[in-house]
Order: structure tokens, then C-alpha cells, then sequence
DNA sequence: CAGCAGATTGACT
DNA sequence: GTCAATCTGCTGC
């Protein structure tokens, strides 16, 4: 499978790469095992402008250090301290672009994420909604900065993404965010379960 | 330095 | 439907 170079997430459209993003297979090679899954659901946070980014304003601290770097590096931030959440740095040097990935549908490694995510059945809940994915493919804080070649990488999916099934809503959770919680930059696949509702 | 809210989830009424 | 879990960082005393 054709691996997605740094190149990809260097270019200056976080909408669109949200949006291409949907499709693609995301995979880790994290404690000897190979977890994947196949993107459904996203959203872009378009940096200093956007109320809903934590690099609102150019705001500078540890945590969010990680989203100046170039685009194609992880960025892993604890929410609520419990929950990991995945992001993609994305855009130039300096543009802290990030794009939060919400929702996954297994391909490989199921029963390794079903250890991790101490589940017995594998359903929907294995992978759907942003804590839930990190936890199952073993991403933590301490992936974040990490270029996406080794340890996590993208790769193209089997089949094209279909046009027709994308759907499009404003982000979740961030009703604080002002007029900029009303954008509409959530990405996702209609009607698959592995997306977190809305769906339609 | 205390208080509070947050890009969430899962357990429980 | 409600609520607790618990780390980061902002606000204000």
C-alpha cells in the first residue's frame, strides 16, 4: 500500500485535506503490533484564526508547540486527562493547521485493539469518536511531534472515497469557540457507524 | 495558587 | 437523561 509522504500535508488547504483525508487508512506499529483503520470521520482547526484551535491568536505553549512544526506530524493532546486525541499537523512551518481525526473503521489488528480497549465484542464503539481510535491503535501524548513515517503513517485506501457519501456538519464539542463553533469543517462518510452522530 | 472549563467517554439513574 | 474521571492551561485573587 502506497504510504502518503510529508509532501501530502504540506500543502495549504486544511478544508480540502480534511476532506481528501476521508478514505485513507491510518496505521500503527506501536508495542511489536500493526493496528489500522480506515478514516471516516474529521475536522480541520485552521490555526490563530480559529476560536476553536488551541493555536488561537498564535498562542504558544508546550502542549501546542508541536502544531508550528511542518504538516505531517502528529499532534497528541490529553483532553478532559483522560482521553488521547490524534491530530494531523498539517500546512507550512509556522501555519499551526491541525486536523483532528474522530473516526475509524478497523482493518487490521482487531483483536490487538480489543485488548487495548478492554472490549469483548468488537462493535462500533471499538473505534468510533476520537478517544476511542487513539486508544485502540495505541497512540498517546508521547507520539505527539513524531513525523508520520515509522511508528504511525497514512497509506491510500483500497478504494476511492465516495463523493456522494460525504457528509458535512460543524465540529463537535466546541460550542465555545463563538460564531466559529457554526463552521462547518467536520468531515464524514454518511450513514457508517463508525462516525459519531450526527452521521447523516 | 485556587478555581474552572475543556476538540470525551462510559457507567449509572 | 445525569455525572464523574483527571491533566493542561487560562483567569483572577
Amino acid at each position: 500500500m502506497q504510504i502518503l509522504k510529508q509532501d501530502y500535508f504540506l500543502q495549504a488547504d486544511t478544508l480540502w485535506l480534511a476532506k481528501d483525508l476521508l478514505g485513507k487508512i491510518l496505521v500503527s506499529q506501536i508495542g511489536g503490533t500493526i493496528t489500522s483503520g480506515r478514516i471516516v470521520e474529521t475536522e480541520a482547526y485552521l490555526g490563530v484564526a480559529d476560536k476553536a484551535s488551541h493555536a488561537f491568536g498564535g498562542r504558544r505553549t508546550a502542549r501546542t508547540e508541536t502544531m508550528y512544526l511542518p504538516g505531517g506530524h502528529a499532534y497528541v493532546y490529553l483532553c478532559y486527562g483522560i482521553h488521547h486525541l490524534f491530530n494531523i499537523v498539517t500546512n507550512q512551518p509556522n501555519i499551526p493547521h491541525a486536523i483532528l481525526i474522530r473516526g475509524l473503521e478497523p482493518v487490521e489488528g482487531i483483536a490487538a485493539m480489543m485488548l487495548r480497549r478492554k472490549k469483548k465484542i468488537a462493535d462500533a464503539s471499538l473505534t468510533r469518536g476520537p478517544g476511542s481510535l487513539a486508544q485502540a491503535l495505541g497512540i498517546t501524548t508521547r507520539h505527539s511531534g513524531l513525523l508520520l513515517t515509522e511508528t504511525i503513517w497514512l497509506t491510500e485506501g483500497e478504494k476511492k472515497f465516495d463523493p456522494g457519501l460525504l457528509g458535512q456538519s460543524p465540529r463537535i464539542g466546541v460550542d465555545y469557540a463563538a460564531e466559529d463553533a457554526l463552521l462547518p469543517f467536520r468531515f464524514f462518510e454518511k450513514g457508517n457507524a463508525f462516525v459519531t452522530k450526527p452521521n447523516r
